[in-house]
DNA sequence: ACCATATTGAGTACGCATTCCCAATACGCT
DNA sequence: AGCGTATTGGGAATGCGTACTCAATATGGT
């Protein structure tokens, strides 16, 4: 017989770290919440973790401009995402404008779009006023 | 008398292979387009022409999910890009949806957005077509 | 509980984009 | 034209994110 995978603490840990954050995570995020858990974890095993995972269509990666990717659980659906410009964490947004594929010019053909929402998270607009 | 900056002909071929392509290039774009007119010009002048001219506002970068940043002339007022699936190659998007501020989760302060077009630019489609 | 083997952890290696280094060269003011 | 100096070119060096190596360990079917 073919054993396939092996629930191990490391990545049950990693897999429960993502659900309590609920916004996409860094794999230096990962593993930082991971370690909580288990202290020994490390960035290699996280890393496989995310890509075993992400093959086992559990987790997706969020691409964003200009920064690493992120992982966050998948089957949430269509979402976009708000990148805080003070603490760089990023949230997700549930809204989508819809109706983008006006804007593409003449002759393209439209497949898909990326949103990112640039500004304050509650916590650093508060502290960036008492500043 | 402090002389600012000289009038190179690398950093000439640079601005122009810009204006020439019409679409933000990378790094990688402006050597192979400024070498027509510069044979012997070198990545690191590239480097250094991108640094200058994005200083003096002259350049402004694009950065895109999961891609090396590009480049493209400043001015040119809000605006969004498309990249093509097939030849990765990115265009101006010159209409933009608005009203974005209902996105954001309730308690985060929206200071910008970017929106990314994904699919085929019409060489793509014409060739995926075909074959 | 035993055992075959998947997984781990730590360090090392890698790929890539970007920057540095420095001698040779080109610019532009006089 | 002459000269001081900013710029160039290219190879080497860096930084960062991620993947590999391999001995030690943990898992789970029996």
């Amino acid at each position: 017989m073919i054993v396939r995978q092996r629930h191990t603490r490391q990545r049950a840990a990693i897999m429960s770290a993502l659900e309590a954050a609920n916004h996409p995570c860094t794999p230096e995020e990962l593993l930082e919440a991971a370690q909580v858990r288990v202290a020994s974890i490390g960035m290699a095993t996280v890393y496989r973790a995310i890509r075993d995972l992400s093959d086992e269509g559990r987790l997706s990666a969020v691409a964003l401009p200009g920064a690493a990717p992120r992982y966050e659980l998948a089957g949430r659906g269509h979402h976009h995402h708000f990148e805080c410009a003070g603490c760089r964490k990023v949230f997700h947004v549930d809204g989508c404008p819809g109706d983008l594929a006006r804007l593409a010019p003449a002759g393209f053909t439209l497949e898909g779009h990326e949103i990112v929402l640039y500004g304050k998270c509650p916590g650093c607009a508060a502290s960036s006023k008492s500043a």
